[in-house]
RNA sequence: UGGCCUAUGGUGUAACUGGCUAACACAUCUGUUUUUGGUACAGAAGAGUCUAGGUUCGAAACCUAGUAGGCCAACCA
């Protein structure tokens, strides 16, 4: 492998630091803690592959540890599905672990907290809390039982866990300060009255712990080095840190490794979202068919979808990690899907919107079984049969009774190759009473030898099979739905993200399985849908083929979020071109500053001293624009500007730059 | 009326921690090859690093101020 020179993300640097500061490189050991409330997502992904990666990377221990310390709200459904995806990513966790594992062990510490002063219990309505909590821009004041003693705090406290009061009566909070700046400073709650059953510890407790309480101290509990999440929880670093120490004096002997919290931005995708709750509501209201539909962004969903392990890692490692908000273009990932795909899927031919092609010199009743290679990216891949008969079906799109050169496919009077079999010449038509074309006449060559532009899939009509074929487009019409202030992301969904067809395919398909991945030919690759039987098969397209001829007709209405730039550079003005090339002018060599000079020289004629005179101001580190600028200027003298303050002042400035090139051609005036 | 974080081609990440003409990938555009308008290969265009000051022989990097964006007021995680 070539990664000695590669270079390292900001989580890699801190720990190369600490290595050589002396942590030792076995007390690495990471953790990915999923709450079991929803199903993963491609997001989820980018941070699986950052601790899972280290784990890799620097042969550590990395545990699956579920978040779950809210009863309400998870399911061992959702455990199972994370333990699926996580596992089908091809990571392998060294130990299955929940929170809800530790509730004794953050009972007791709590209870130490307590006893030290550093907590107590609050047993007034969360409206009042709220308003006693203050607002980003004010601070909080302190409430009525701040300060009740250690052995109140105490009773309440176990009588909180044996069940003595009703949800909403008491929590427990952290007595830090109300005036912090930070909110989550302003005595935070760690223990809330739950009366629900809990998916693993059943009804045994009464209480449940709040993340930042759980969630730090599980870390610490783990011995986990290095505590890697988004960035939202950046502010909730420093009560990370005030509990981990707080406790730390409790338990160092135990449990010498304090851990170490840093975040990172989180993956966006364009023309998807990624909140949980968001992603439910389009399960929840049959937008989607469900957690897995392939148009869904979940780990799940990518997997219906026909995406590989493989190239989701890809994509992952090629996102990198950053720590600023980010939004990753679709593009990315399917460019990865389909550098995965060209190697292993096997190619074959599906006709999706057929016209029929009679082959007039065919007989009747012949057929062929042609050879046909599976794929051409791996020797091992093989060759098939193919049959061949008098009648075809190709692509609609794929015929035109009169078209320019550049369409390289079949049009009347024009050759095209059928893949894998013979040359065929478009003769006539055949069309019903509304002009549309029910038949293209053609007649074949047996030599296939001769050189022809264009090569088109096929397939024999009376040996084709048919299959459901589901192709998918995205799922909202908007780059960033959930980022627009003003609308709901429902209202950019995409109405027609899903298109079913029929499609008429080669009968080597007849017997495929669930999962399968094909390439059918130009088209694109597919897999075998989880909802496809032997009777009915069905296919979801994953995603087209790279298309640069699709590419070429839209050419005015490309208006896309593409190449800005370009509008800006057809019109061009003379000072915008002497700014350009000032920019490089100091790189270049003598030769080229003397050509570049000249040209400079050349569109001064076009400028006004209007437009010279703000560039004046012209920041002293950019030598080059007030080269430009300088030469520019001399143009217009000589040609009869009368000098002024503003040009004065800029000359001399230019003489005493240190810039020598600036210098010398502020000296030649 | 506060705190914290971020700012590098269209997008995402780099730049050996202050030192060569700011690199790589995707996207875009040209060619070549091709029984897939795919793949592969070759090449092009596109940023002086948000702005203004400063420190320095030298700044994308350090400092100050400004601007823009993000996060923070759930008994959620």
């Amino acid at each position: 492998m070539s990664e000695e020179t590669k270079s390292l993300n900001f989580i890699e640097h801190i720990i190369e630091e600490d290595l050589a500061n002396g942590l030792s490189k076995d007390k690495l050991r990471f953790r990915f803690p999923p709450e079991p409330n929803g199903y993963l997502h491609i997001g989820h992904t980018k941070a699986i592959g950052i601790s899972f990666g280290l784990g890799e990377k620097y042969n550590a221990p990395v545990n699956l540890r579920f978040d779950d310390t809210n009863p309400a709200k998870e399911e061992q459904e959702y455990v199972d599905a994370i333990k699926k995806d996580v596992a089908w990513l091809g990571y392998q966790w060294e130990n299955e672990l929940y929170s809800s594992d530790y509730f004794q062990q953050l009972y007791d510490w709590a209870v130490q907290l307590i006893k030290d002063g550093k907590a107590y219990v609050d047993s007034q309505s969360s409206e009042a809390m709220a308003e006693q909590k203050g607002t980003p821009t004010q601070p909080g004041v302190d409430g009525p039982y701040r300060n009740r003693s250690v052995e109140e705090n105490l009773d309440l406290f176990e009588r909180m866990k044996n069940g003595e009061f009703e949800e909403g009566a008491h929590i427990l909070r952290a007595k830090i300060d109300m005036q912090h700046p930070n909110m989550l400073m302003r005595d935070p709650i760690m223990y809330r009255v739950l009366k629900k059953h809990h998916h693993r510890t059943g009804n045994d407790w009464c209480i449940y712990p709040m993340y930042d309480w759980t969630h730090g101290e599980s870390d610490y509990i783990e011995q986990v080095s290095h505590s890697l999440c988004s960035l939202e929880f950046k502010p909730h670093r420093e009560l990370y840190n005030w509990f981990k120490e707080h406790i730390y004096n409790y338990a160092s002997d135990m449990l010498p490794m304090l851990p170490k919290q840093r975040e990172f931005a989180r993956l966006n995708l364009s023309y998807t979202i990624m909140s949980k709750r968001k992603l439910l509501k389009l399960v929840e209201e049959g937008i989607v068919s469900g957690w897995d539909d392939p148009r869904m962004p979940t780990i799940s969903g990518l997997r219906r979808r026909g995406y590989t392990p493989n190239s989701i890692r890809k994509f992952i490692e090629k996102v990198g990690v950053a720590k600023r908000e980010n939004v990753i273009d679709v593009s990315l990932l399917e460019f990865c899907i389909r550098e995965d795909l060209n190697k292993t899927a096997n190619r074959v031919m599906a006709v999706l919107d057929p016209i029929k092609v009679v082959i007039t010199n065919y007989p009747e009743d012949k057929e062929e079984w042609l050879e046909a290679e599976n794929n051409q990216e791996d020797d091992s891949a093989g060759y098939r049969k193919v049959p061949f008969s008098r009648e075809v079906y190709i692509e609609r799109d794929d015929f035109k009774e009169e078209a320019g050169n550049k369409y390289f496919r079949l049009k009347l009077g024009g050759e095209v190759r059928l893949k894998n079999a013979y040359i065929i010449k478009a003769n006539d038509v055949v069309k019903d009473q509304n002009g549309a074309i029910l038949e293209v006449h053609c007649t074949y060559d047996e030599d296939t030898s001769k050189k022809v532009k264009g090569t088109l899939h096929w397939v024999s009509i009376k040996h084709a099979i048919i299959a459901e074929i589901r192709e998918y487009d995205r799922l909202f019409s908007h780059e960033s739905p959930d980022s627009d202030k003003d609308k709901d992301f429902m209202e950019f969904i995409n109405p027609k993200s899903l298109t079913i067809k029929t499609g008429y395919l080669e009968p080597s398909l007849a017997t495929v399985e669930v999962g399968e991945q094909f390439q059918f030919q130009r088209l694109g690759y597919f897999n075998v849908d989880d909802d496809s039987t032997p009777e009915k098969l069905v296919f979801n397209k994953t995603v087209g083929l790279r298309d640069s001829w699709a590419k070429q007709k839209p050419k005015p209405q490309n208006n896309q979020n593409q190449n800005k730039a370009k509008p800006q550079q057809q019109k061009r003005s003379a000072i915008s071109v002497i700014q350009q090339f000032g920019k490089k002018y100091t790189n270049l060599s003598e030769e080229k500053q003397l050509k570049v000079k000249s040209e400079i020289q050349e569109l001064a004629k076009d400028v006004s001293y209007d437009d010279l005179e703000p560039l004046f101001g012209t920041a002293v580190k950019k030598a080059g624009t007030r080269i430009a600028v300088l030469i520019a200027l001399k143009e217009l003298l000589k040609n009869g500007l009368e000098r002024n303050d503003a040009i004065n002042e800029f000359i001399e400035k230019a003489k005493a730059d240190k810039n020598e090139v600036l210098v010398a051609e502020a000296s030649e005036i």
